[in-house]
Parts: C-alpha cells; structure tokens; sequence
DNA sequence: CACAATTGCGCAATCGATTGCATAAATATT
DNA sequence: AATATTTATGCAATCGATTGCGCAATTGTG
C-alpha cells in the first residue's frame, strides 16, 4: 500500500526530531537555521520527494500568487497571443495564470470575474466583453484595491490600467491608405461602441475621411458584433446603397475576409474593383489571396506589458495607473 | 479608510452572535440549520459581499478545484482550440484552469509539471514537449494517483488517458490522396519520433505507399521538428537529391505552408507540378493560395472530451484508463 | 570566571473554512 | 408530567505552512 497524502513539514519535523518550525525557515534558507540542520532538512525533503503545499502557503500569506487573464476566446490568435505573453513573463515571476473566456457574455464574464476573486487572484488582466453591461464586477477590484488590468477593449468609466493599441491612429493609418489606393468612397464596418477600441478606430476613419477633405457619410457606416456573418450581413447592406462604397474598412481581420470572399464570390475584384483592409493582422491575413492589408496589433507583446504592469502593481504596489498605448503598424499587403 | 481585509465567517458570525461553524454550514445549505437563521446569514453575506476564501476550503478539503494543462505554444491553432475546448467544460463544473507552456522545451516542462503539482491541481492535461525526456515528472502523477490526461502528443511509456486523433488513418488517407492525384514519389516530413503521433502519422504514410505498390524510400523521410524554418530546409534537401518527389506529406500545416512558399517561390506550380499536403488544418491552410490539403484535427472537442475525461477520474474516481481515438477528416483542397 | 551577546531552535497562534461530536433547547410520546 | 426524540447550534480540531516571541545553549568580552 501506498502512502495517500503528500509528506509536509510536519512529516519531515517527526522524522527528524525536530520542530516544524525549523522544517519551513530551512527550506526557505532562513538564516537562522545551521547548516547541518539545513542539508539534513533539504536532503530528507528531496528524498521523499516533498513539495510544499501552495495552498497552505498561499493561505497563509493571504497572497496566491496567482493572476487571473479573462478574455472573449481564447482560441483566437490575437488573444491566445496575449495569453502567451502573459504566461511567459508571469511564469519566469513564480506566478501561476488561470484563464477563462467570456465568449462575449456579459453574465460569463460577471460570473468568471467572481470566480476569480473567490480564488482571490492578485491580480487580473481582462479583455472585456462585447456585450455591454455596468461593470459593477469590475469596479470591485478598485475598492477592494487588488490590480487590475484592461486591455485591447477598454471602457473610460473604470479607472485602472489599460494597455491599448492606438487605434485611433490605427483607423487613421488603414483609412488613409484606402485613400491614397485612390478609392473614394469609403464605408466602415465598426464594432460596438460602448469599447473604447471601436470608438477610436471610428473616429481615426473619420478623421482620416475629413483630412482628406471627404464628407463623412454616417450611412456608409455600419455598426455590429464583427462577426463572420456580421461581415456578410453588412457588406450586403452596405452594397445595396443607392450609392454603395467602392472600399471598406473592416473593425477586425474576420469581417475582412467574409466581406472580401462575399465579393469575390460575386464577381467583384479586389483590389480593382474594390478595396479591404482589416485590422488585428490574424495570421491568415497573410496568407489569403489576395492577402488584405491591416494594422498590426502585437498581442504577444501586450501580453508581456500587461503581465509586467500587473506585477508591478502586485509586488511593488504601485499605486498610480497607467495607460500604455502600444503603436500599431500598418501592412500593405494586396 | 476602508476595511482592509475580506469579510470571512467569523465577521459574520461575530456580528449575528452565532457560531462560525453556522455560518459555514448556512452557506452551504446544510439542513440542519433553522430557516430563519439562514436566511439572516445569507442576507448579511451577500450585504457585506461575502466570498469564500477558495484558498482556506481548498485546504481543509484537499483538493483545489483547479486542472493544469500544458501545451507546447499557447498561441497555435490547434493548443488553443484544445483549452478554449477545456476550459469551456471545466468552468461549466466549477472547476478553474491553470495554463502554462512548454514553448516545447523538457525542462521547461519539468518545471511547470512539478509547480502543477506543488498548486496541487486535482489533474493534468498535457501536450507534451517535442523535446525527449525520461517522463519522469509525469510518472510521478501515476505515483501520487493523479489524473492525467495526454492528448495530441503521447507517448506508450507512461500508461494513463490519452486523448490522439487517428494518425495513422490520417497519415494514410493524405498519402492515399496524393497517390490519386497521381503523384509517384511522395515524400514525408516526419516529427520527432519519440511521440506516437509522429510514427504514427508515418506509419500511415508507408501504409499507403506500401498498398499501392510503391516501395518506402527512406531517403525521401527527413524527420525534423517541423518547425516554419526546418521545413524550408526539409524541402531544400529532399528537392536536392538525384531523384527529387514530386509531392510531400508535411507533418504539419506550419512546414505545408513553408514549403509551399518556397517552392513556390521557385516557380513551382502547386498542385500541378508538385503536389503538398500538411496535418492539422490549421485556419491559414483553408485560405492561402492555393489553399492546402490537410487533415482537420479536431481541437475543440479533443479540449471538451479531455476535460470530460479528466471530471470523470476525479470525482468518480474511475480507475481504468482510456485511449480514446477521435476520427480524422481529410480536407480536400487545390 | 562571571556576565553579555549571539546563535539555533521550539511553542503556539494564525490564515479561513469545514466537520465530528457534544450539548442545549424544543417538540413528541406515553 | 416525565421521558424520549428531534432540531438547532456550538466547540474544538483539522488542513499545511508561516512567524513573533521566548528560551536555552553556545560563544564572546572584560
């Protein structure tokens, strides 16, 4: 029969007449322990493979060392991205990452961000859903006072630390370059407005249309969830106009390329006929044909920034926030 | 100044004179406690924001409610299609998922592995790294009685649930596709094959050229570690020998892609010429031009199956291990 | 050699929730 | 009304690691 529960220090201590006490300040290198004590602790330790409880630990030191990332789906290359990033700095710190997906559901989300604090996380690094709501479960980490980072989609009303890219001049960028294609005529496809992000890439639309002395045409402008079918559903709408557009911006890399196989399913060229750039630089922007211009957005990158600016916040308790915004980069492509 | 710490049942038991052992037993329904007693417990909870401490319940009862899973590279198609599949059953049975990443490297994966195992998480669902090892981490959860679950990449030596797709069949099926295209000389780029997958991918592959009459050149197998570079160079080697294939089955979509560029880029006309097939089906291979035939592998459902997997171990402690093989899908494109 | 300073270690409380057992109070039974 | 039963609650130990304080043994000082 085999022994059912791990050693503790406890089991150590008996064996070897000494106290617990002793057992937990060898094994963290206090140096109030002798050396001799210390090699006969740390060679049993080894010996029977004793691994400290975190639990117990994290208790304890009422910290779990551990922090908590929510996004809308993981399995979408720009977030998993993110979440790469943030397990590689957050693992190197000793800390731990839980993960869980909101899959745009603002009840999900309320009920994963409870989760989190239950597991009493240290910190937690969100991109919020699509689906609007109060953000009361947000705010709790503000009066509770434990870190909390936004990033990518962000809203004005909570006042923490946010990392973005710069969208604004990200719409600006792409629309510009619509523009300088020589397209004249250029509708958008824009994400829900209640995100900070969609607003931006909107108004860098817009301010890229006046510049450029075009009128801003609010009917040229469609608003949804930038999904696959989205796409369709407003390229359709969009090409019905009177007057339809002769190039479009899409708020994501996935409308592009519903929209872009929509046309060219319909006969429609591209780039002749009709411009598309995206924005998120999804891998198979690259490698569709024609591969569609977009703006980067370096998620393994924001993922580090956000875990180090968490970190930060835990381990030196900044208390000042910050919001980084991380420069995007256009990609003319096709 | 606002309370520092968090309510606990102390603080409410304190201030409705009752017990904490009440307190505790309300919050769990426990009958044995007077409606009227519980409900003004409950309501007090829920106005000073009562959260139980998961880290103080996970103690006392040991288990953590968490499961591990480690893939090579979060940030890759198929790994994140396999946590957002995990992570969706496990949220939905309470459970909280804890991610790390190999970046496919043993010690790396060593290190996780034993801090997985310090968190005390209930059970493990790993990929593990193409880098060889002696697994002795992972024997250590057959040791302590631990479920784990391998899936994708596994290997004969540890015996516990393992979750593949059908290599083999796969590795048959694109080979048998290529030969009816009419390709005479196939040849393979093969993973490390110190895991299962690969061989068996491999073994498909000689199948197919063994029933169809064509005999196993070994000099046409270039066993690599399919990284985007190694696959360029694969295809340099295999294009420089005297009598060079004319098609190749690439052990995943990241080499099919890269070889393709590159003999594309050396006018190479696919499929006409040369004739490319990878395994995976990874979201570019459906829209590069021209677009790549693969096998679908289903992570989603490998992620949902491997967590329905690992539930079942852990709370109705089934003792027999399962091999559960999902089917493979070829995907014919250009 | 007597006393002070240092070193090495143990005691016991603590973190917050859980639970077997005991006890008090309320209700039922004869 | 007296005893048996049920109901509602509390006590105290437990999970495993940590740490302030205290005490004894060792080394140092004059």
């Amino acid at each position: 029969m085999h022994k059912k529960t791990d050693p503790t220090i406890h089991d150590i201590a008996r064996e070897l007449n000494i106290s617990a006490s002793t057992v937990s300040r060898a094994l963290q290198n206090n140096p109030r322990i002798s050396l001799k004590t210390m090699e006969k602790i740390i060679a049993l330790a080894n010996s029977v493979g004793y691994r400290p409880n975190t639990m117990a630990s994290n208790l304890r030191n009422k910290r779990s060392n551990t922090i908590g990332i929510v996004v809308p789906l993981i399995n979408r290359y720009f977030f998993s991205a993110v979440i790469s990033g943030v397990e590689e700095v957050a693992f190197k710190a000793g800390y731990t990452v839980v993960i869980s997906q909101s899959n745009d559901l603002a009840n999900k989300e309320i009920s994963i961000v409870h989760s989190m604090l239950a597991n009493r996380v240290d910190g937690l690094i969100i991109s919020i859903a699509m689906q609007p709501t109060n953000y009361e479960h947000l705010k709790t980490f503000r009066k509770k006072n434990i870190p909390l980072v936004l990033f990518d989609r962000t809203i004005a009303e909570i006042d923490t630390n946010k990392i973005v890219v710069d969208d604004f001049m990200g719409g600006f960028r792409v629309t510009q370059h619509l523009i300088e294609q020589g397209f004249k005529r250029i509708g958008h496809m824009a994400g829900p407005q209640n995100l900070q992000t969609y607003i931006d890439r909107k108004n860098g639309y817009v301010e890229a249309l006046l510049k450029n002395g075009i009128s801003y045409d609010e009917s040229l402008v469609i608003t949804n969830s930038l999904r696959s079918e989205d796409g369709i559903d407003a390229v359709q709408q969009l090409m019905n106009l009177p007057i339809p557009p002769d190039a479009i911006f899409c708020g994501n890399d996935t409308t592009a390329l519903s929209s872009m196989i929509y046309l060219r399913d319909r006969g429609i060229r591209i780039p002749e006929d009709f411009g598309i750039v995206g924005f998120s630089n999804e891998p198979f922007s690259k490698v569709v044909s024609p591969s569609i211009s977009t703006i980067a957005q370096p998620g393994f990158l924001m993922g580090q920034k956000a875990a180090e600016l968490i970190l930060s916040q835990i381990e030196h308790k900044e208390k000042s926030f910050k919001t980084l915004v991380l420069p995007t980069e256009l990609i003319v492509r096709e």
